[in-house]
Parts: structure tokens; C-alpha cells; sequence
DNA sequence: AATGAATGAGCATTCATTCAT
DNA sequence: TATGAATGAATGCTCATTCAT
């Protein structure tokens, strides 16, 4: 493929991500992929077949893209053990907050029954050793809770995606404020607690 | 409004709550409500406007049906405080199980922006007190952390509306099967353990 | 017919008049008719049969309604020869003034080719007698152009109509002001001695 | 623009003309003149936005392509001061007669509300050098009365027009046939009277 | 006489996709 | 590779008209 070829298509890719991400594939139109694009609708055929074909294709990139957790988190939460859950769920809530299209994406492509989700990759790949000995450090401190590496992150990956995914909804369920900065701060610390071993 | 009226209008309300759940605002056709329900498409027009009239119709009336806690459950809950957290989480899990409109639709209405989300109510509406009372009992014989209720709420709330809303990502994510009848049970033990105080 | 029905009737009829001279025959609906007159829409399909039997109606009681000219008019110009002109194109422009359904169904009736006039009588009917002895004084009297009163007629129809009937487009079109108050005024002096017997 | 394009572009107008000067902006059906053209629908929204844009083109072109006078009238004209009003009003009745486009669009866009007449011209652009010329002539010879360009002008325009536009109700309301060959040149006569000097 | 409910054909407009250059 | 032109099946919504009470 010619330098000029890949332009056009990376253009379309990322153009794509933003649009479905933003209106779900039902909602996003092609003529408005390829005009906010600035390509001919042509392209998109020639490159992903058709509208679901580039659906995928943007799941898959954007799973690509995304690391569940830096490597610089990964390394402090292995010094820190007892920083463990809080450096994760920061990390987490971070991401969400900068990359919104991977919740959307992930919201879209579980809703939507004509999408597959074949291509998706696990998206702690490559990361599953550190996590692991992090974990298992953190846990051999007292640190954690003790439960399964499974049921740790499924927890932490719930409410930081529960609480992005349902904003709109739960603005109206819960008066406090938590999306406020500081009721976000309150709510976030009280999640951190639960994972933690408590005293009493 | 006539018998035959109102019957008209319950059939379209009906239909349109499963073709919405199921295929979100876009993916939606209102001849497709129209016929799945056996009713002219102009009776949809009259009752409810447009689109997204009968689109917020169905949400509204998905949110009233919903009692988010049997009252059953919530008697129990005063009874058995140390089971608090178990017996609110499998209702809320049952919930999902049975209604998956109402998972669907929330998830729906927060992905799309045209959607208001104002008729929404909060669905512990009425059952404040009763939880209120539960869960103070639970904190007082501390068979729960020492969190808000509001944070309680939001963490059982995120687990099993993640663990429903996310099959689909989830099940290429993790590995191990959660979505089996035991893994899933043992997750959601795991889970529950979280809101409890830990001797250790 | 009762009295209610009497009044319907013509509510409908009035409600007619004023919505089909505004939009037309194709531009009106009847659901707007029967909303404006607050009347049910069974009502005008009862009464008039259909949309078609509606418009005619409506022309025809427009024609019926109006007098071409003024009885004081046609008297006045009996007595006033030399004015004869200046009385009958100023009595045609205040009835356009001042009765614009009448050109505008007028020119809907004449412009579609769904539409029957056969409802439609001669607006000079009953004054063709008070016409006919006032230019006859006139035209001996040497104070109108030798022609037939049927293109005298005509020629003053002619006018006043296309003076309304063509506004939008004149506007464009004639950069002088016709349609300010003093250019009216100047424009229908010198259209009046067209009419007359010049000297020069 | 491609060749294909254009002739499809011309066609559709072409056909829009015919179409919409027959039946009005409401009466006529985008799915009428792509038929009628022989050209997919979608075309049309490519070409001319919508309905509205088309019909603007179409009422603009008609515009422009109708020369109020002929070249060869307007010279003969200023050779023959005596001949200027027959001349100009058998060249308006003429034009009306062939090319019945301009009147009916004229009375339609005259009549809807929803049509902006911004995109038409003075038909007499490019010809008014010409036309002032012919009537000072004539004026100073004595051959035309002593009025304004304008009203001239205006009185030709009224006449032509209003013996086309309301032919229907005309019809009606003149027992005598001055639709007939006969009856139209009498007619014809007497009105240019109007507009020449009478010795009585 | 009056009215609410229902209908089916229609209507402007859009969209994913293919063709031709 | 790139692009403008073309297409046919939708798609949300409306309308004149009829039915049932």
C-alpha cells in the first residue's frame, strides 16, 4: 500500500472512531465519516467492505489502543502494595476521562446485536505479569482483600465504567452530587476502602 | 380516551420498550413497532408524536415498572441484616436476569445525546426509608463497611449492572467463565465479600 | 338542518374560505381546517363530501359574497360621469385591499386544473343594469375612450387585480415604489387616464 | 461537473419546470419529476437540496430565459412610434401563449408564502435602453399618452397577464367569447386604444 | 349531530452501496 | 488511488378519508 493510500485510510479509521464512538453504529452515517474525514466515501468501501466492516475495525483499534493500566502505575503499584487499589482505580478513571471512546465503543458493541466482538483482544494483554505479581504482593501484605485476581479488577472496572456509562441516569438517580470533584473524590475513596482489608 | 384506545396504545408501548431495548433509538424502525405491534403507524404519531416521544414514553414507563428492590427482599433485609448485602445483590442481578429492557434502555439513553433523560425518576423512589432502615442496622451490627449509603448503593449497583451490560466485551476479556452458573456465582460470593468487614 | 348544524356548517365554510385562499387547494389539509374551526373533522366530510366539495364552496360563496361594485359607488357614478373611471377602479382596489380572499382564490381556482368553476356566476350579476347606464352617460358625455364596457371592464379588473395578484414578484421587478403609498397613488392616476378621452 | 451530471442537472430542472408550473409548489411530488425526467430521486436532493431549492431554480430559470420583448420587436418598435403598443402587446400575448411556464410560476410564487422571489430578476434586464428609447419616441410623436414608463409598462403587463392567468373564471364571468380568435383580437384593439393618444 | 379511533396510500428525504471515469 | 455520479430500498412522518360509538 502506497504512503498516500495509508493516509486516507488511518484518516478514516480515526474519523470513524470519533463518529460511531460518539453516535453508535446505527446513528453514524458514512457520508459523515467520509466527509468529517475529508475522503471520498469510495475509500471507506475499497478499505473496510462495508459500515459494520469499519465498525470493527475501530473496536479493534481503539482495544488496541487502550492499556488498561500504564506501566508507570504498574511499577509504583508493585513498590507501593498498600497504594495498590487506589493507584489502579485512579489509573482507570483517568483513562475513561481522557478516552472516552472506549466505554462508548464497548457500550455500543454490547448493545448492538448485529456487531461482533470477535476481534476484540484482552486488554490487560502483555500487562497480565505485572498485574498478577502486583496483585499477589499486595494481597501477601494484607493489602487487599482476599479474593480472586478475577473478581479484583471486574470490581474495579465496574464502578469506574458504571460511573462514567451512567452519568447521564444517574444524575438524576442520586441528588448528591456525585459528579461533582468533590463528591466524585468521596465516592471514589469509599470504593477504595471496600477492596480494602478492614480492622473494623 | 376509549377502551380500544387505550389498548392501541398500551399494544405500541409494549412493542416499542422490546424493539427499543433491543436495537437502541437509531437501530429502532417505527413501521417496525408498528407492525411487530399489529397497529396502524399513524396511531403511533397520535399518541405519542414522534420517535423520540414514544422513545422517552418507553424509558419512563421501563423506570416506573422497576422496583429496584422487592419489598420481600427488603423485609428480609431488616431481618437478617448480616445478609444485607447478599440478598440486595442477587435482587439486583435476578432483576437484570428478568428485565433486561431496563439494563438495555439505560444504557441506551446514556450513549445517545438526543435523548432526555428527564422523565427518569429514581427508582429507589418510595423505598428510601426501607433501605435507609436496613442498612443502618446492617452498619450498627457491623455486617457492612463503613461507607455511605450512597456508595453502597453505587457499588452494588455498578457490579451487577457491568457484569450484564458488558457480556458480551467481557466474555472475549476474561478468560475464566463468569458467565457460567458457577463462575458466576463464585464472582458474585467474591463480590459480596467486598462489603463486608473483614476480620483477617 | 338544526340550528347547531347551521352553525358548524358555516364555521367550517368561513374557516375554509380563510385557510384555502392562504395556502391553496393542495397546500391546505383539512385536519387544519377542522383544528382552525374547532369543529371535527367528520363534520366537514358530512356536510361538504369531500376536500374538493369544500373548495368549491368556498369559491363559490367567495363570488357570492362579493358585489363588484358598491351600490353608492354605481349611483354616484351614474350621477358623476366624469369620474366614472376613478370611482369603479377605486371601489375594485379597496375590495382587493380589503377582501384578499377573493383574488387569491381567484387565482387558485385559475391555476389548478382540479378545480371546476362551473360554481362560479358573474360578480356583475344584478349590477349589470347600473354598470351599463353609467357608461353609456360616460361615454356620450365623451368622458370615457370609445370601447366596449366589456373592455373597459376588463381593462380595470385587469389593473387591480394584476396590481395585488403579482406584488411578490413586482416588487422585484419594478424598482420604483408602486406599492408605497404616493407611487399607488400616482400609478392609478395615470392608469385612470388611460381610460379617458385626451385632448392632446 | 461531469457531462453526465449536467444533462441530468438539465433534465430534472427541465422537468421541474414543467412539472411544478402545471401543479404548484404543493401539488406537485418530488417522485413525480424524477419520473417524469427519468432520473433517480436522489438526484434531485444532490442537484437542488430539496423541494423548496428546486423550485426557486426552476422559477429563477423560467426568469431568466423569458425576454420580456423580442430583439426584432424592440427594433421595429423604435422605427415605428405609431405601431409601439400593438407591437409590445402582441409580443407580451405571445409569449404567454407559447410559453404559459412564466405566468404559472409568476402566479404561484406570487400566491405561496413559503416562496422567497429573491433569486428573480427584472425580466426587462438589458432591454430598458431599448424600451425607453422606443417609448420617448413614441411619446414625442404623440402616439402613446402622457404617463410613465412605468404605468405603460404596467398596464401592458396587466392586461397580457390577467387575459391569461384567469381564463378560467374569465370564462365564466364574459358571456361574450373573448377567448374566441374573433373576440381576443377585439378584445386586443380596443385595449391598445387605451393607450394612444385620441383626437375623440 | 357529533366525535374519537383507525387506516392505507403517500411524501419529502436519507442512506448504504455500486458504477464509471 | 481517487472521485463524482447513480441507485433502490428505506425511513420518519402526513393526509384524506372511513369506521364505530
Amino acid at each position: 500500500m502506497q504512503e498516500r493510500a495509508k493516509a486516507t485510510k488511518s484518516k478514516i479509521l480515526k474519523t470513524a472512531i470519533r463518529i460511531f464512538s460518539e453516535n453508535g453504529f446505527y446513528g453514524t452515517r458514512i457520508d459523515g465519516i467520509a466527509a468529517a474525514a475529508g475522503v471520498n466515501k469510495q475509500r471507506i468501501y475499497a478499505y473496510y467492505n462495508n459500515k459494520e466492516g469499519l465498525f470493527e475495525a475501530a473496536l479493534a483499534y481503539v482495544f488496541e489502543e487502550v492499556s488498561l493500566f500504564s506501566e508507570k502505575t504498574l511499577e509504583q503499584a508493585v513498590r507501593e502494595p498498600e497504594n495498590l487499589t487506589s493507584l489502579l482505580l485512579t489509573d482507570f478513571m483517568n483513562l475513561h476521562d481522557r478516552y472516552p471512546y472506549f466505554w462508548r465503543m464497548l457500550a455500543w458493541a454490547n448493545l448492538n446485536k448485529d456487531v461482533r466482538a470477535d476481534s476484540i483482544l484482552d486488554i490487560r494483554a502483555g500487562q497480565d505479569r505485572m498485574i498478577e505479581k502486583a496483585f499477589a504482593r499486595a494481597r501477601e501484605k494484607g493489602c487487599v482483600k482476599d479474593i480472586s485476581l478475577t473478581a479484583y479488577i471486574f470490581g474495579l472496572m465496574a464502578v469506574s465504567f458504571f460511573y462514567h456509562a451512567n452519568r447521564k441516569t444517574l444524575s438524576m438517580t442520586f441528588s448528591s452530587g456525585i459528579y461533582t470533584p468533590a463528591g466524585r473524590e468521596q465516592l471514589m475513596e469509599q470504593l477504595i476502602s471496600l477492596f480494602q482489608v478492614s480492622s473494623r
